[in-house]
DNA sequence: AAATATTAGTTACATTTGATACTAATAGTC
DNA sequence: GACTATTAGTATCAAATGTAACTAATATTT
Protein backbone atom coordinates (compact mmCIF):
# COMPACT_ATOMS: atom_id res chain seq x y z
CA UNK A 1 0.00 0.00 0.00
CA UNK A 2 2.44 2.55 0.97
CA UNK A 3 4.87 2.58 -1.82
CA UNK A 4 8.35 4.84 -1.97
CA UNK A 5 8.52 7.67 -4.34
CA UNK A 6 12.30 6.44 -5.54
CA UNK A 7 11.12 6.59 -9.25
CA UNK A 8 9.95 3.31 -9.07
CA UNK A 9 8.89 2.18 -12.54
CA UNK A 10 7.22 -1.43 -11.19
CA UNK A 11 4.01 -1.53 -9.67
CA UNK A 12 2.25 -4.54 -7.62
CA UNK A 13 -1.49 -4.12 -8.21
CA UNK A 14 -1.81 -5.83 -4.64
CA UNK A 15 0.04 -2.92 -2.96
CA UNK A 16 -1.42 -0.17 -4.98
CA UNK A 17 -3.77 2.02 -2.74
CA UNK A 18 -6.43 3.14 -5.41
CA UNK A 19 -6.57 -0.86 -6.22
CA UNK A 20 -6.98 -2.11 -2.95
CA UNK A 21 -9.74 0.39 -2.64
CA UNK A 22 -11.51 -0.53 -5.29
CA UNK A 23 -11.55 -3.89 -4.45
CA UNK A 24 -12.31 -3.24 -0.27
CA UNK A 25 -15.40 -0.97 -1.51
CA UNK A 26 -16.39 -3.18 -4.30
CA UNK A 27 -16.67 -6.38 -1.48
CA UNK A 28 -18.60 -4.07 1.10
CA UNK A 29 -20.88 -2.49 -1.42
CA UNK A 30 -21.70 -6.26 -2.52
CA UNK A 31 -22.51 -7.63 0.80
CA UNK A 32 -24.89 -4.35 1.32
CA UNK A 33 -26.46 -4.81 -2.33
CA UNK A 34 -27.19 -8.45 -1.14
CA UNK A 35 -30.06 -6.94 1.00
CA UNK A 36 -31.92 -4.29 -0.97
CA UNK A 37 -31.08 -6.22 -4.42
CA UNK A 38 -32.01 -10.02 -3.44
CA UNK A 39 -35.59 -9.43 -2.00
CA UNK A 40 -36.26 -6.16 -2.99
CA UNK A 41 -34.79 -6.06 -6.46
CA UNK A 42 -33.56 -2.73 -5.88
CA UNK A 43 -30.61 -1.52 -7.91
CA UNK A 44 -28.16 0.81 -6.39
CA UNK A 45 -29.37 3.78 -7.54
CA UNK A 46 -32.74 2.79 -6.95
CA UNK A 47 -31.78 2.23 -2.68
CA UNK A 48 -29.58 5.35 -2.92
CA UNK A 49 -32.71 7.19 -3.51
CA UNK A 50 -34.77 5.30 -1.30
CA UNK A 51 -32.36 6.44 1.26
CA UNK A 52 -32.44 9.53 0.12
CA UNK A 53 -35.96 10.17 0.67
CA UNK A 54 -36.17 8.50 3.89
CA UNK A 55 -34.24 10.74 5.78
CA UNK A 56 -35.14 13.86 3.79
CA UNK A 57 -38.87 14.32 2.38
CA UNK A 58 -39.86 16.22 -0.67
CA UNK A 59 -37.01 16.51 -2.23
CA UNK A 60 -36.56 17.37 -6.30
CA UNK A 61 -34.48 15.11 -8.82
CA UNK A 62 -31.76 17.36 -8.32
CA UNK A 63 -31.97 17.49 -4.57
CA UNK A 64 -31.82 13.45 -4.59
CA UNK A 65 -28.69 13.76 -7.03
CA UNK A 66 -26.79 16.03 -4.41
CA UNK A 67 -27.55 14.18 -1.35
CA UNK A 68 -27.15 10.71 -3.13
CA UNK A 69 -23.86 11.45 -5.02
CA UNK A 70 -25.85 9.78 -8.31
CA UNK A 71 -26.27 11.87 -11.10
CA UNK A 72 -29.56 13.47 -12.61
CA UNK A 73 -29.87 11.20 -15.46
CA UNK A 74 -29.30 8.16 -12.55
CA UNK A 75 -31.89 9.88 -10.48
CA UNK A 76 -34.48 10.13 -13.23
CA UNK A 77 -34.11 6.64 -14.55
CA UNK A 78 -34.00 5.46 -10.30
CA UNK A 79 -37.42 7.73 -9.78
CA UNK A 80 -38.95 6.74 -12.88
CA UNK A 81 -38.58 2.62 -11.72
CA UNK A 82 -39.33 3.30 -8.15
CA UNK A 83 -42.35 5.07 -9.63
CA UNK A 84 -43.73 2.51 -10.96
CA UNK A 85 -43.21 -0.39 -8.37
CA UNK A 86 -45.15 2.33 -6.44
CA UNK A 87 -42.28 2.76 -3.62
CA UNK A 88 -42.22 6.61 -4.38
CA UNK A 89 -44.85 9.56 -5.61
CA UNK A 90 -43.67 13.31 -6.64
CA UNK A 91 -45.89 16.40 -7.53
CA UNK A 92 -44.86 19.36 -9.35
CA UNK A 93 -43.84 22.59 -7.62
CA UNK A 94 -46.34 24.99 -7.15
CA UNK A 95 -43.79 27.79 -7.30
CA UNK A 96 -41.41 26.32 -10.23
CA UNK A 97 -43.35 24.04 -12.25
CA UNK A 98 -39.78 22.44 -13.56
CA UNK A 99 -39.15 20.89 -9.75
CA UNK A 100 -40.64 17.64 -8.60
CA UNK A 101 -40.84 17.03 -4.98
CA UNK A 102 -40.61 12.94 -4.20
CA UNK A 103 -41.65 11.53 -1.60
CA UNK A 104 -41.82 7.70 -0.33
CA UNK A 105 -45.15 6.53 -0.62
CA UNK A 106 -46.82 4.01 2.52
CA UNK A 107 -45.19 1.03 0.44
CA UNK A 108 -42.00 3.15 0.01
CA UNK A 109 -41.36 3.93 3.43
CA UNK A 110 -42.65 0.32 4.82
CA UNK A 111 -39.38 -1.17 2.71
CA UNK A 112 -37.23 1.69 3.70
CA UNK A 113 -37.94 0.57 7.36
CA UNK A 114 -37.40 -3.13 6.45
CA UNK A 115 -34.25 -2.31 4.49
CA UNK A 116 -32.40 -0.03 6.93
CA UNK A 117 -32.02 -2.09 9.90
CA UNK A 118 -30.71 -5.02 7.58
CA UNK A 119 -27.90 -2.65 6.17
CA UNK A 120 -26.90 -0.77 9.02
CA UNK A 121 -26.67 -4.39 10.91
CA UNK A 122 -24.57 -5.06 8.50
CA UNK A 123 -22.79 -2.48 8.46
CA UNK A 124 -22.22 -2.77 11.98
CA UNK A 125 -20.87 -6.78 11.47
CA UNK A 126 -18.81 -5.55 9.42
CA UNK A 127 -17.33 -2.43 11.14
CA UNK A 128 -16.93 -5.41 14.75
CA UNK A 129 -13.61 -5.88 12.93
CA UNK A 130 -12.28 -2.68 14.49
CA UNK A 131 -12.60 -1.40 17.67
CA UNK A 132 -14.77 1.86 18.44
CA UNK A 133 -11.75 3.64 18.36
CA UNK A 134 -10.07 2.17 14.79
CA UNK A 135 -13.66 2.72 13.57
CA UNK A 136 -13.23 6.06 13.92
CA UNK A 137 -9.84 6.26 13.20
CA UNK A 138 -10.43 4.67 9.72
CA UNK A 139 -13.05 7.32 9.04
CA UNK A 140 -10.75 10.28 10.40
CA UNK A 141 -8.28 8.75 7.63
CA UNK A 142 -10.55 8.11 4.99
CA UNK A 143 -11.53 11.63 5.32
CA UNK A 144 -8.32 13.27 5.06
CA UNK A 145 -7.00 11.35 2.33
CA UNK A 146 -10.59 11.65 0.37
CA UNK A 147 -9.74 15.37 0.49
CA UNK A 148 -6.97 14.99 -1.21
CA UNK A 149 -8.50 13.02 -3.88
CA UNK A 150 -10.85 14.99 -4.67
CA UNK A 151 -8.27 18.08 -5.48
CA UNK A 152 -7.04 16.29 -8.13
CA UNK A 153 -10.54 15.64 -9.66
CA UNK A 154 -10.52 19.04 -10.43
CA UNK A 155 -7.67 19.78 -12.24
CA UNK A 156 -6.61 16.36 -14.13
CA UNK B 1 -19.82 6.51 9.76
CA UNK B 2 -20.27 4.64 13.06
CA UNK B 3 -23.84 4.09 13.86
CA UNK B 4 -24.66 2.02 17.10
CA UNK B 5 -26.91 -1.25 16.76
CA UNK B 6 -29.85 0.52 18.95
CA UNK B 7 -32.13 -1.09 16.26
CA UNK B 8 -32.05 2.13 14.43
CA UNK B 9 -34.65 2.75 11.02
CA UNK B 10 -33.34 5.56 10.34
CA UNK B 11 -30.02 5.93 7.91
CA UNK B 12 -28.17 8.96 7.01
CA UNK B 13 -26.08 8.40 3.94
CA UNK B 14 -23.21 10.51 4.40
CA UNK B 15 -22.95 8.58 7.66
CA UNK B 16 -23.03 5.00 6.49
CA UNK B 17 -19.64 3.43 5.83
CA UNK B 18 -20.73 1.42 2.66
CA UNK B 19 -21.70 4.82 1.14
CA UNK B 20 -19.16 6.85 2.27
CA UNK B 21 -16.14 4.18 1.36
CA UNK B 22 -18.21 3.76 -2.56
CA UNK B 23 -17.73 7.18 -2.78
CA UNK B 24 -14.13 7.87 -1.48
CA UNK B 25 -12.82 4.82 -3.48
CA UNK B 26 -15.06 6.51 -6.54
CA UNK B 27 -13.16 9.68 -6.53
CA UNK B 28 -9.81 8.05 -6.00
CA UNK B 29 -10.59 5.66 -9.12
CA UNK B 30 -11.41 8.36 -10.83
CA UNK B 31 -8.13 10.30 -10.07
CA UNK B 32 -6.11 7.40 -11.41
CA UNK B 33 -8.31 6.90 -14.20
CA UNK B 34 -7.64 9.98 -15.62
CA UNK B 35 -3.90 8.70 -16.43
CA UNK B 36 -4.41 6.15 -17.92
CA UNK B 37 -7.52 7.23 -19.49
CA UNK B 38 -6.77 10.43 -20.55
CA UNK B 39 -3.93 10.12 -22.83
CA UNK B 40 -3.32 6.36 -23.16
CA UNK B 41 -7.20 5.67 -23.70
CA UNK B 42 -6.93 2.62 -21.69
CA UNK B 43 -9.84 1.16 -19.43
CA UNK B 44 -9.84 -0.27 -16.32
CA UNK B 45 -10.03 -3.36 -17.30
CA UNK B 46 -7.59 -2.66 -19.39
CA UNK B 47 -5.28 -0.88 -16.98
CA UNK B 48 -5.18 -3.86 -14.67
CA UNK B 49 -4.44 -6.15 -17.37
CA UNK B 50 -1.39 -4.46 -18.06
CA UNK B 51 -0.49 -3.77 -14.85
CA UNK B 52 -1.22 -7.33 -14.48
CA UNK B 53 1.45 -8.71 -17.16
CA UNK B 54 4.03 -5.41 -16.17
CA UNK B 55 4.66 -7.37 -13.55
CA UNK B 56 4.35 -10.72 -14.17
CA UNK B 57 5.32 -12.32 -17.42
CA UNK B 58 3.23 -14.91 -19.54
CA UNK B 59 0.42 -14.90 -17.49
CA UNK B 60 -3.24 -17.17 -19.19
CA UNK B 61 -6.46 -15.31 -19.06
CA UNK B 62 -6.85 -16.95 -16.05
CA UNK B 63 -4.24 -15.96 -14.08
CA UNK B 64 -4.55 -12.67 -15.17
CA UNK B 65 -8.42 -12.88 -13.72
CA UNK B 66 -6.88 -13.96 -10.42
CA UNK B 67 -3.92 -11.23 -10.38
CA UNK B 68 -6.29 -8.14 -11.08
CA UNK B 69 -9.50 -9.19 -9.53
CA UNK B 70 -10.85 -8.96 -13.16
CA UNK B 71 -13.47 -11.74 -14.37
CA UNK B 72 -12.81 -13.83 -17.21
CA UNK B 73 -14.99 -12.00 -19.83
CA UNK B 74 -13.64 -8.55 -18.85
CA UNK B 75 -9.85 -10.57 -18.96
CA UNK B 76 -10.95 -11.79 -22.11
CA UNK B 77 -12.76 -7.93 -23.52
CA UNK B 78 -9.75 -6.38 -22.39
CA UNK B 79 -6.77 -8.60 -23.59
CA UNK B 80 -8.70 -8.09 -27.19
CA UNK B 81 -8.59 -4.58 -27.19
CA UNK B 82 -4.80 -4.38 -26.18
CA UNK B 83 -3.84 -7.02 -28.71
CA UNK B 84 -5.86 -4.82 -31.48
CA UNK B 85 -3.75 -2.13 -30.26
CA UNK B 86 -0.46 -3.85 -30.25
CA UNK B 87 0.33 -3.43 -26.26
CA UNK B 88 0.29 -7.54 -25.86
CA UNK B 89 0.81 -10.58 -27.68
CA UNK B 90 -0.37 -14.18 -26.53
CA UNK B 91 0.56 -17.39 -27.66
CA UNK B 92 -0.82 -20.71 -27.08
CA UNK B 93 0.50 -23.02 -24.55
CA UNK B 94 2.16 -25.90 -25.80
CA UNK B 95 1.57 -28.30 -22.87
CA UNK B 96 -2.50 -27.58 -22.70
CA UNK B 97 -3.82 -25.50 -25.55
CA UNK B 98 -6.50 -24.04 -24.23
CA UNK B 99 -3.98 -21.83 -22.24
CA UNK B 100 -3.05 -18.41 -23.82
CA UNK B 101 -0.12 -16.95 -22.14
CA UNK B 102 0.52 -13.25 -22.60
CA UNK B 103 3.01 -10.68 -22.47
CA UNK B 104 3.45 -7.10 -23.15
CA UNK B 105 5.27 -6.19 -26.27
CA UNK B 106 7.78 -3.96 -26.61
CA UNK B 107 4.93 -0.87 -27.27
CA UNK B 108 3.35 -2.11 -24.53
CA UNK B 109 6.37 -2.10 -22.04
CA UNK B 110 6.68 1.35 -23.11
CA UNK B 111 3.34 2.10 -22.08
CA UNK B 112 3.56 0.43 -18.95
CA UNK B 113 7.04 2.22 -18.58
CA UNK B 114 5.21 5.59 -18.72
CA UNK B 115 1.56 5.03 -16.84
CA UNK B 116 3.32 3.52 -13.55
CA UNK B 117 5.34 6.32 -12.70
CA UNK B 118 2.24 8.86 -13.20
CA UNK B 119 0.05 6.59 -10.80
CA UNK B 120 2.88 6.15 -8.36
CA UNK B 121 3.23 10.03 -8.01
CA UNK B 122 -0.38 10.32 -7.69
CA UNK B 123 -0.68 7.48 -5.14
CA UNK B 124 2.21 9.38 -3.31
CA UNK B 125 0.22 12.44 -3.80
CA UNK B 126 -3.41 11.54 -2.03
CA UNK B 127 -1.51 9.39 0.48
CA UNK B 128 0.48 12.47 1.01
CA UNK B 129 -2.68 13.36 3.43
CA UNK B 130 -1.37 10.70 5.76
CA UNK B 131 2.11 10.34 7.89
CA UNK B 132 3.93 7.32 7.27
CA UNK B 133 2.37 5.62 10.39
CA UNK B 134 -0.86 6.95 9.40
CA UNK B 135 -0.68 5.13 6.00
CA UNK B 136 0.27 1.91 7.65
CA UNK B 137 -2.38 2.13 10.08
CA UNK B 138 -4.85 2.73 6.95
CA UNK B 139 -3.95 -0.58 5.34
CA UNK B 140 -4.20 -2.39 8.57
CA UNK B 141 -7.45 -1.11 9.34
CA UNK B 142 -8.63 -1.63 5.80
CA UNK B 143 -7.37 -5.23 5.54
CA UNK B 144 -9.26 -6.15 8.51
CA UNK B 145 -12.54 -5.12 7.82
CA UNK B 146 -12.05 -6.22 4.50
CA UNK B 147 -11.67 -9.64 5.83
CA UNK B 148 -14.85 -9.38 7.81
CA UNK B 149 -16.73 -8.24 4.28
CA UNK B 150 -15.74 -11.10 3.02
CA UNK B 151 -17.40 -13.22 4.89
CA UNK B 152 -20.70 -12.10 4.22
CA UNK B 153 -19.89 -12.36 0.51
CA UNK B 154 -19.91 -15.79 0.70
CA UNK B 155 -23.15 -16.67 3.19
CA UNK B 156 -25.61 -13.79 1.61
C1' DA C 1 -42.33 42.37 -23.09
C1' DA C 2 -39.43 40.03 -26.57
C1' DA C 3 -35.17 37.66 -26.95
C1' DT C 4 -31.75 35.00 -24.75
C1' DA C 5 -29.82 32.22 -21.22
C1' DT C 6 -30.25 28.92 -17.51
C1' DT C 7 -32.20 25.28 -15.10
C1' DA C 8 -34.93 20.73 -14.08
C1' DG C 9 -35.67 16.70 -15.75
C1' DT C 10 -36.12 13.16 -19.66
C1' DT C 11 -34.79 10.77 -23.82
C1' DA C 12 -31.80 8.70 -27.18
C1' DC C 13 -27.70 6.60 -28.55
C1' DA C 14 -23.47 4.40 -28.13
C1' DT C 15 -20.65 1.83 -24.93
C1' DT C 16 -19.96 -1.11 -21.05
C1' DT C 17 -21.24 -4.62 -18.15
C1' DG C 18 -22.91 -9.16 -16.41
C1' DA C 19 -24.83 -13.58 -16.86
C1' DT C 20 -25.24 -17.39 -19.55
C1' DA C 21 -24.39 -20.30 -23.28
C1' DC C 22 -21.09 -21.93 -26.16
C1' DT C 23 -16.58 -24.12 -28.35
C1' DA C 24 -12.45 -26.42 -27.98
C1' DA C 25 -9.20 -28.92 -25.28
C1' DT C 26 -7.89 -31.83 -21.51
C1' DA C 27 -8.87 -34.88 -17.50
C1' DG C 28 -11.18 -38.48 -15.35
C1' DT C 29 -14.05 -42.68 -15.39
C1' DC C 30 -15.97 -46.87 -16.84
C1' DG D 1 -10.30 -46.22 -25.69
C1' DA D 2 -15.14 -44.41 -25.62
C1' DC D 3 -18.07 -41.32 -22.43
C1' DT D 4 -18.56 -37.92 -19.33
C1' DA D 5 -16.96 -34.02 -16.73
C1' DT D 6 -13.97 -29.93 -16.24
C1' DT D 7 -11.55 -26.21 -17.70
C1' DA D 8 -9.93 -22.03 -20.67
C1' DG D 9 -11.48 -18.71 -23.17
C1' DT D 10 -15.03 -16.47 -26.38
C1' DA D 11 -19.55 -14.97 -27.99
C1' DT D 12 -24.11 -13.57 -27.22
C1' DC D 13 -27.89 -11.09 -25.39
C1' DA D 14 -30.18 -8.18 -22.12
C1' DA D 15 -29.62 -4.67 -18.82
C1' DA D 16 -26.97 -0.71 -16.94
C1' DT D 17 -24.33 3.38 -17.77
C1' DG D 18 -22.52 7.91 -19.55
C1' DT D 19 -22.76 11.58 -22.65
C1' DA D 20 -25.04 14.67 -25.09
C1' DA D 21 -29.17 16.31 -27.15
C1' DC D 22 -33.64 17.58 -26.09
C1' DT D 23 -38.15 19.75 -23.89
C1' DA D 24 -40.37 22.66 -20.91
C1' DA D 25 -40.23 26.18 -17.46
C1' DT D 26 -38.25 30.10 -15.33
C1' DA D 27 -34.73 33.99 -15.07
C1' DT D 28 -32.24 37.52 -17.13
C1' DT D 29 -31.21 40.96 -20.36
C1' DT D 30 -32.22 44.47 -23.38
Amino acid sequence: MVQKSNGSEHLILSNFFPYRLAVFSDDVSKAIAQLYGGRFSLSRPEWRVLASLGDRDKLTAKEIAEYSTLDKTQVSRATARLLKSGLITRSESRQDRRNLHHSLTRKGRQVYREIVPLVLAREEYILSALTEGESLELERLINKVHQKALELQQWG
